[in-house]
DNA sequence: TAACCTGTTCACGC
DNA sequence: GGCGTGAACAGGTT
């Protein structure tokens, strides 16, 4: 489920692991499919090319190339993974786009729904703007926040998901950031007050710091997250409120499958 | 086993 | 154009 701290955490990877290596080729299962650009076109621009500095918008990874202005592009869907792995090993189950370096080294882009996308761009800034991606959620002011909210005429957690509202929000981190600023998830966008707006921005910041620290990893995120209480596929009706210890209520918004305390979060 | 979930886009209808 | 709904994608999980 990459969301936002996930993809912060694959970028540190990047960053870590992956710069200032001569890239020699990339591999692709299903280019079709998988690539947003030609895949010739990728490869030269590829070839010979080093990574040399990370960018992060949302859900966004933007990595630059010491070629020209390129940046390479990649989208983690809903299940994409990343692993820099020495040729000697087995190449990780999954991994249908794998660049190789010249030390030995790949990196395996993990996509095991094949809802991942991997691309090449010479200008984030105009990319992220036809895809009408907001501000990114740790950089965002709480005026713009609620600029955004307020003009929508939908429930607070749709327009949380919408990646032109804010970047980087997906489905547990919205119940959480709205468990915590205490609103109901089905609450009009539009009637919420700049002091609630102002709960949102605070407890959007706080959880996603909170699980970045913790490098994405759910289990060693604190007892009182929401997140804990999700099923998973299933309802977990055993699950009390964090505030409250009231038995926290599973409702679908906007098709999507919403948690959320029915004491805390009134409408 | 079959249903469900995830992020995003798209098609359709109001 | 805004909004709601649902389908589609693929496979891991339950």
């Amino acid at each position: 489920m990459p969301e936002l701290p996930e993809v912060e955490t694959y970028r540190r990877y990047i960053q870590a692991a992956a710069l200032e290596q001569t890239i020699t080729n990339m591999t692709c299962e299903d280019p079709r499919k998988l690539l947003l650009n030609d895949e010739s076109e990728m490869l030269d621009i590829l070839r010979g090319s080093q990574f040399t500095a990370t960018k992060r918008v949302g859900k966004h990874l933007f990595i630059r190339l010491s070629k020209d202005n390129w940046w390479l592009y990649m989208h983690f869907g809903m299940s994409g993974d990343l692993h820099y792995f020495h040729e000697d090993e087995e190449t990780p189950r999954h991994a249908r786009i794998v660049f190789y370096f010249s030390n030995g080294y790949r990196l395996g882009f993990i996509c095991p729904r094949k809802f991942e996308r991997v691309g090449i761009t010479d200008n984030p800034t105009a990319f992220l703007l036809k895809k009408k991606i907001a501000e990114d959620a740790l950089d965002i002011s709480n005026s713009a926040l609620f600029k955004n909210i307020n003009k929508r005429k939908m429930p607070i957690k749709s327009v949380l998901l919408d990646q032109s509202t804010v970047a980087g929000i997906g489905n547990w981190i919205a119940d959480d950031v709205l468990n915590r600023a205490k609103i109901h998830p089905e609450k009009l966008a539009n009637q919420l007050t700049e002091k609630e707006v102002t709960a949102i921005h605070k407890a959007m910041q706080f959880i996603i710091n909170q699980t970045i620290t913790v490098e994405a990893n759910y289990k060693l995120l604190p007892e009182d997250f929401l997140i804990h209480a999700r099923g998973w596929g299933r309802a977990n009706t055993e699950t009390k409120c964090p505030n409250c210890k009231t038995d926290i209520v599973m409702i679908r918004v906007g098709g999507r499958a919403t948690y959320f305390c029915p004491k805390c979060q009134v409408i």
